[in-house]
DNA sequence: CCCAGTTCATGCAATTATGTATATACTAAC
DNA sequence: GTTAGTATATACATAATTGCATGAACTGGG
């Protein structure tokens, strides 16, 4: 191998791809954690080790020459190869000490993975945890967390899933609302009553007729792709929204609407990528996790049962 | 994309894949220009970054970890996408100024080479020019070289060949040496002499044989893989080998060799990687070398028919 | 036209990395 | 056992890189 061609400065090509990536070198620098006046020297050095114009400068924004853009396509290859060593190497870790990211969703998130993360921390102070609250599905094969907490199966291969057990929701509003609005009888009477959804794009909305209610677009009086702003939209009284059992349950001022519905059961699985299977640190979160979830379905189960 | 999984230092990962394919920190630094603690730093620095021991220190070597063969894998990937940058990036280069390394048997390196790359250098001092004066066949696709000459077609359809004329060899000795020996009057007499070989693989012997010389593996009474040291044991009188014409016939005390037998033609190609072809200052370097030994060739050509 | 909001470039101080020289440890051969 | 050869670790002076603060230039909106 001819390592003299190879000799160029490898984070300089970072610096680039990011640079070329995000669009600015602010942008990059706010990526990398570095800083603006860093990434442009780095790339204004690239280009003049390689004799390549990488961007052309016009007046604000960095335009991406024809040389640039060829040049792209291989150091995103390095970048994908680096992501690839940063997986592998997280995998091999045997250390306990360290950096764990989890995604969830918000409410999730909010309400049930702060006390499972401070047993965690309590009994492991070496991890350091990261709670990246988002009901957008993160992709584990793009690194863009270590485990996820989902509610379908997840089918990729490189991917491990453990089934941690099943959560109820049911339809909530607050007491004031119902107060307000009358107390439902039976299904039929929900078409005239006012329901938070969580997007536009009418998943929850299926979801509900395909259960028997007789609903429509014109019931959502107000959403929120925010499951936590749905969740105080329900409190201030807005109106009905599905939501956990075990967390509206556990809410004064919060009563279950149509309680002798079955309710909707949805599964939680925990998820991580293979490679990250292997580590100890990882594993260790990812069986802590399993556990206090397994546990706390089963509280939710039995006070639903209850 | 999740920026912060690769912000792991990226020349660090290249002190490592370097050291583990050179297999100490020493020869990686010799390889890369740097010194051997740097490199022992970095490596150091970069077990620390990933939470991961890449090398087993036994006093004197190091070895792979386990957890370092897997990662090596990925780092390997990095630095075969670097290689793709940084010869994407000569290719885009546009400048003159610049290094252009050529590669070339040592006798054509050593003496058809250096008048024509004085007249380069003369009109474009810009580029400075390095001879890797070599009978082993340079990859150009892992860029061991720019340009090389070559004198079978490529048949790599990422390689850029251009043919650029014929040249000719023949049996030549010693005045000294056939004074003493005595000049064979046809092939026959060769079976008696001393001949001057370049391997031990016997290609050449084959090559004298398919003529229709009678002549065995025990005519070889020196070789040498290394032509200039071969043409200097001719010099000194140790027997017939078979040499460019148009450096024979120009060196006073060296003769023919049964000067009525056709000589040995064989092409002479000018080869380029596809990418490299973009370049301005290695095109430009490329078709001087073309004209100079399309030149130089018809003047050889005109030498043997005169 | 001006002004807020961004973005890239530059000067300077502090930090960080690098090379030289040297010490130490191991292997192989006699 | 001793010695030559080779490899990795450490101390310190030097060189390079980084971040901060600031300036300059462009974009879009009122």
């Amino acid at each position: 191998m001819n390592w003299a061609t190879i000799t160029f400065d490898w984070n300089q090509a970072r610096a680039f791809l990011v640079t070329a990536e995000e669009g600015s070198l602010t942008a990059a620098a706010r990526a990398l954690g570095q800083t603006q006046p860093t990434l442009g020297r780095q790339v204004a050095a690239l280009e003049s080790a390689l004799g390549v114009t990488l961007f052309e400068r016009v007046g604000k924004s960095l335009h991406l020459t024809g040389s640039g853009l060829e040049l792209l396509d291989h150091v995103r290859a390095m970048g994908q190869a680096a992501g690839r060593v940063s997986l592998t190497a997280s995998g091999q870790s045997q250390q306990i000490e360290g950096h764990v990211s989890i995604t969830a969703s918000d409410i999730l998130s909010a309400y049930l993975l702060p006390p499972i993360v401070a047993r965690l921390r309590q009994s492991h102070p070496g991890i350091v945890v990261e709670i990246a609250a988002s009901n957008a599905i993160r992709d584990l094969t793009r690194r863009e967390a270590d485990i996820a907490i989902r509610h379908l199966r997840p089918d990729q291969p490189d991917l491990i899933a453990r089934h941690v057990g099943q959560g109820s929701a049911r339809l909530y509003a607050s007491t004031a609302y119902l107060d307000r609005h009358g107390r439902p009888s039976g299904p039929a009477d929900l078409a005239r009553m006012a329901l938070i959804g969580f997007d536009r794009d009418g998943v929850l909305l299926n979801h509900l007729t395909a259960a028997g209610l007789p609903i429509g677009e014109a019931n959502f009086r107000s959403c929120s792709s925010n499951g936590i702003v749905a969740w105080h939209l329900l409190l201030q009284g807005l109106g009905i929204a599905v939501m956990p059992c075990d967390l509206a349950d556990a809410t004064p001022g919060v009563e279950p609407v149509l309680p002798d519905m079955a309710p909707f059961d949805y599964p939680i699985w925990l998820v991580t990528h293979r490679e990250l299977h292997t580590s100890r640190r990882i594993r260790l979160t990812f069986d802590h996790l399993a556990r206090s979830l397994r546990a706390g379905a089963a509280m939710a189960a039995a006070q639903v049962g209850g």
